[in-house]
Parts: structure tokens; sequence; C-alpha cells
DNA sequence: AGAGTTGATGAAACTAGTTACATATGTCAA
DNA sequence: TTGACATATGTAACTAGTTTCATCAACTCT
């Protein structure tokens, strides 16, 4: 007892010394314990037990190449859409050993790639994005890495990185023309940000393209239950004659029927109402929600699978696109064409 | 050009050879380029761009003993009240240089100790997880790391590990108090289930101590908007009497919020109605509803700094009380004692 | 009995960085 | 002219593991 109190934690040289083995003796105990007789690994391991000792991960990641996790970049977690796409995600990435780093980017272009480089810098093994649209860092950062990346919520075949997600612009439609099926002809669209947010302008595109005799008015909104509530104030104010709201996402939906129904307006009666999306909750709002339904969780589980093939066995996943799917429920109900918009 | 095409990384020797100088001054050239003689630096930077030089996060670890990242082990990511959480962690463990990695546990303890050893695996420098219950082998492989680890959602002084939460207890009582307070005498209760749930057992704590004249039925579902739905009708269906619902989390008040307006049964004048969390969704709600805010923004501010100064500066963090805070909205009325619970 | 095989272990060389210390040059003042 | 000091760079020793190859003993086979 005449050394200082050394405090500091202990590494496989300290126990292959107190053990009187060496390193490799140590290290097979930790990794190959079969190939130990039972009385040295006993030695061993309770000599691992004496000085508490925890291998060092980055001493193990700096032998093998891996640090067994990928990072994630999404615009928020406030969105329940992302969370579920999220939970996907971290599920199918634990069946092939992989965790997840989440980093939030705020739709900014330049947060998303200076958090990409942390995640780099961390020692993430892949990347997973949303949508296409991003700072010429980040490609820099991807190319410069050989890092495998994969862009969600977008199908884009042509795109530099593999994608895994849908056709924005077909899922707007897809409810665009549920709506003019009905009979609506004078149709309010709220929507989120369009400022770097390709999945929202591919939406719109969806929506504005598919007119005739479809008059549509805008509503950009910040996209949240309050957000829905005041565009909801807006186009009550701005046009009597709508007969039907669409929003691009469920959450502005859901806070357009909160307002809607505090100002006693009753859908789908008086005014039909479609969400995109399909979130957990749409289906149990009173009147439910008819919507567009999204499959982020089959799309963060394909996701999962791409990157751990891409990571683990250098397999380079091809574009996936994941077919939205009409959710028909009672917010919207048939226009009268002669009657259009009017309230009752 | 005889040699094979090696393919592999390079690393530091490789762009020190071809740059013609040492290891040291490559690395000088990363970490403290001021001290690198322009000339130098630059035949140095063109060696790394040539050479496509990325520096193992790795090796620079073992070197640092830092990863730059802690654990977060959440029971879900599918209710908003955790995603808030993590937003607000996330954000403030970035004003530290902190990653975060997130893992589930859907409150299964076992679930909870894999997912914790696995991040310990991967190098987190610090863990913090939901509440104060815990499998065993938790507690021993934080004991057995000496991991910085924080518990949260839950204030318990005494607990072995710094807890960063409110009183659960405390807030169910607040909830509680004010339904006894309108006058309401028998009242339902939905919760979460109590299996391995610590905070939704102080909070049933909360509610069944407080009853003086006051009559409590509680039913147990999944938290879930459809969960909350499901316990609605079985509370129709059980006491006609009943005047108040009091929900032990917003999205289960959400859903029997709905499925009262599905029945047309009118919230607050037939029911009165009371959440607990205080979701962003819950102020829009028609009527909006009355609830415990419970800070959870706050939450994970605080567990980011807490768990920063302990892996930067070994910090160790004092337990940390928030205060839960009565809402009022329009959910919630006065019931006339005489007229206890009757449908008008 | 000698050769071949298997099992258990150790020495030392890896992985890819950082860094303490040594050295070489250049500038300035005494 | 020499000592003092700063600047710039290199050598080699660290960090903490894994892994290859060699060694040696024990056992089997001919």
């Amino acid at each position: 007892m005449t050394g200082p109190e050394p405090k500091k934690r202990a590494n496989l040289r300290d126990v292959a010394k107190a053990a009187g083995v060496s390193v490799a003796t140590v290290s097979r105990v930790l990794n190959a314990p079969g190939t130990v007789k039972l009385e040295t690994r006993e030695k061993v391991q309770a000599a691992i037990s004496e000085l508490r000792f925890v291998p060092s991960a980055a001493a193990r990641a700096i032998n093998s190449g891996r640090t067994r996790f990928v990072g994630a970049l999404v615009p928020t977690l406030d969105n329940a859409i992302f969370a579920r796409f999220l939970a996907a995600l971290e599920r199918t990435l634990g069946e092939h050993k992989l965790s997840l780093v989440v980093a939030t980017t705020h739709d900014d272009p330049g947060i998303e790639a200076a958090k990409a480089q942390n995640l780099v810098d961390i020692g993430a093994e892949g990347l997973i994005v949303s949508g296409i649209t991003h700072a010429p860092d980040l490609d820099a950062l991807i190319e410069r890495c050989q890092l495998p990346a994969i862009a969600t919520s977008f199908y884009a075949p042509d795109y530099g990185l593999p994608t895994i997600g849908y056709d924005n612009a077909a899922a707007a439609r897809l409810a665009l023309q549920h709506l003019t099926g009905l009979g609506h002809r004078r149709i309010a669209v709220v929507h989120g940000p369009r400022a770097n947010n390709d999945r929202t302008r591919a939406r719109l595109e969806g929506v504005l393209g598919a007119g005739d005799g479809v008059s549509v008015q805008c509503h950009e909104a910040v996209i949240s239950i309050s957000g829905g509530c005041d565009a909801a104030r807006v186009i009550l104010a701005a046009d009597a004659r709508v007969s039907a709201v669409m929003c691009l996402s469920d959450v502005l939906a859901t806070g357009v029927l909160f307002e809607l129904q505090r100002q006693g307006i009753r859908v789908p009666d008086e005014m039909s109402l479609m969400g995109l999306d399909d979130l957990p909750g749409s289906a149990h709002t009173a009147p439910g929600l008819t919507t567009v339904h999204l499959p982020v969780s089959r799309m963060g589980e394909a996701a999962a699978h791409a990157i751990a093939g891409w990571v683990e066995q250098r397999r380079v996943p091809r574009p996936y696109l994941l077919e939205p799917e009409l959710v028909l429920r009672a917010s919207t109900i048939r226009c009268d064409a002669s009657d259009s918009g009017a309230k009752k």
C-alpha cells in the first residue's frame, strides 16, 4: 500500500497482470470464453470483478472499425409522424444490433449539415436524412466519408442517395381527387412552411396541378395544432364559399377540426376536412378524419434494413417506393354542386 | 503502379507520408492549425484532400476518453410527452456538444437493462432513464461502470441516482383536488398500465389517498387515443352517476374527449374531463382541456445540463424537483352537489 | 518411439490517433 | 559572439483493445 491511490479505470493490461496471464488471454475470456481453460477463465473473471474492469468501447471500435450506431436527422420530434418513423427505425435497427442517434434539424439545411458533421465526428456508421434538399456541405461530407446515407420521406429514384419514401405529390393528389370526386370546387389547402421543405413543396405541386374548375387557395401555417387553429380562422374569415379544407398534414387537420368545433361549424355537414399522414389519433377524432395514410412505420423498417445492409455487407440499397393510401373516415361528405360551399 | 489497389481508408500515417511530414504535424494541422507553418499546412491539406482522409472517431475517442454522446432510455416515442422531453434534451445536449442516442424500453425493465448495456457497449458517457424502478442488471451496470446516470420523470431525493422530475402523486392530487373542489364526488380515473411503471403508480397513490366522501373508480387503459376511447365507453356503461373523468395522461384524456363527443355527451356540461401532462394540443381541443402541466421541456433541459456537468466536470448533480401546475381550461365545470353526476 | 494433432497460452504486432519531449532553426539582445 | 527564447517539426511513447503467430504440453496414431 505504498503507491498513491491510482483511481484510474483498469484496462486489459491491469487485468492481465492481476490475473497473472497475458493480455491475449484476457481478451479471449471476453470474446471467446470457450477457448480458455475453465481454471484460467475463473482467475481472469475474478480479476475483472476485483478491478471493476469495463472494456473501452472506443478501443474495440478502433479494431473492428465498427461503432454500431447510425445517425438520423429529422426536422423535429414534435410531430408524431417523425416520432413514429423513429420508433420503427430504432426498433428495426435493434434487430441488426445497431443503435440510433437522433438529431433534429428544424428544417434548416445549415443545422442539418452541422449536426451531420457531428454525427460523423462521434463515429456514426451511416446516416438517415429526411427529404432530398440539403446543404452542399452535407453532400460533400457524405461523399468525402464514403458514408452510407439514405434519404427518406421522399421517393426520387434518380437522386444521388438511395431514397426510401413515397411520392408526396401523388399523396396530395390522392387527397385532392377524393375531395373533387365528392364535388368540392372551392377548397382551402393548409400546408406547412415551404422553406427548405421539399416534402411540403412536392405535396403542393400535387395539389396545384390538378385543378380544372376547381379553386384552390393555399394557406401556410406552422405545423402544430395551434397552427391549424390559426389557419382555420383565416380560412373562415376569407371565403365563406369554401366547402372543404384539405390539410397537407394530419396535425394541421386536427387543429382545423378543433377550431371548427369551437366555432360550432359541423364537420362534415358544413365543412369537409381532409388530412394527410394518418396519425394514430386521427381515427378517433369526432368525426374520424379522412386522410391519406403514409406508411411511416414501414418506411422506418425499410430504412433500418437498408442502412444495416449497407454498413454491414456494403450492399447499397435500391430506391424504394411506398404507396400512400386513401383512408376514408367521416370528415368528408359529398358537396352539392349547385350549392358549392354555401353554409346551409 | 505495381501495388494492388489498396482501397483501404487512408490514415494519419498515409497522409504524413504523402505530405512528406511526420504524423505529429498532420495531427497538428487537424487540431491546432495555428502552430503549423502555412506552407506545411497547405501541403498536408492537399494530401488530406488527395487521399480523402477522414479521421477516425474511435481513435480520437481512445485518446480523449470522450465519445461525446449520452444515451436516453424512454418507454416509448409514441407519446408526445416523451417526444417533447427528448426534443428539449437533444437541443440542450447540443449546447454542450453532446449527442443523444435514443433507446425505447416499452416499460420492460429487462429490455431497459439490455439496451442500457448496448449503450455502454457503444460508448455512451452517461445515461438518462425514466423513473426509479429498474432491473438489478441496470443498477449493477451503472455501479460497475461508474456511469453517470440520471433518473427523470420522478422526484425521489433519496434514490440511488440523482432524480430530476416532479412529484407524480402531488400532480395527480392537484388534479383531483381541482375536481373535488368543483364539487365532483363520483369520479372515474383512467390511467395507463401500472405494471413496471412507477410514475403511473405514484399518480394513482396521489388519487387514492385523497377521497373523503369522494368515490373514485379506476380504469386501466393502454396509453393511446384509442385506449382513452375504450375507457370512456367502459365508464359510460358502468356508472351513469359519474360526473367527472380524470385521466392520468393527456393522451388518454384526448381519447376520452373524442369518445364523449362521438356519443354526443357535452364536455363540460354533462361531464367534466381532466388530463395530466399538458400536451401542446391540449390547449386547442374543443373544449380546451383542463390539465396539470408537467414541465417536461424544462426537465429535458435540466437533465441535459446535469448529465453534461457530470460527464465533463465530474459534478454529480443534486436531485431537482420541478413543480407541476394546474392549467384551467374549459373541460371542467362545477358540479351541483345535489345532482352529483346525474345527466341533466 | 517418433510423428502428427489438438488445446492453451503468451509475445509482439497490429488498429489510428494524440502528445511529451527532443531537436533544429531563426531572431534578438547583451 | 553567445546565450535566451520562440517557432516549427520530428521521434517515439503513449491510449486500449484485437489478432497473428509461435510455443509448449498433452494426447493420438502408426
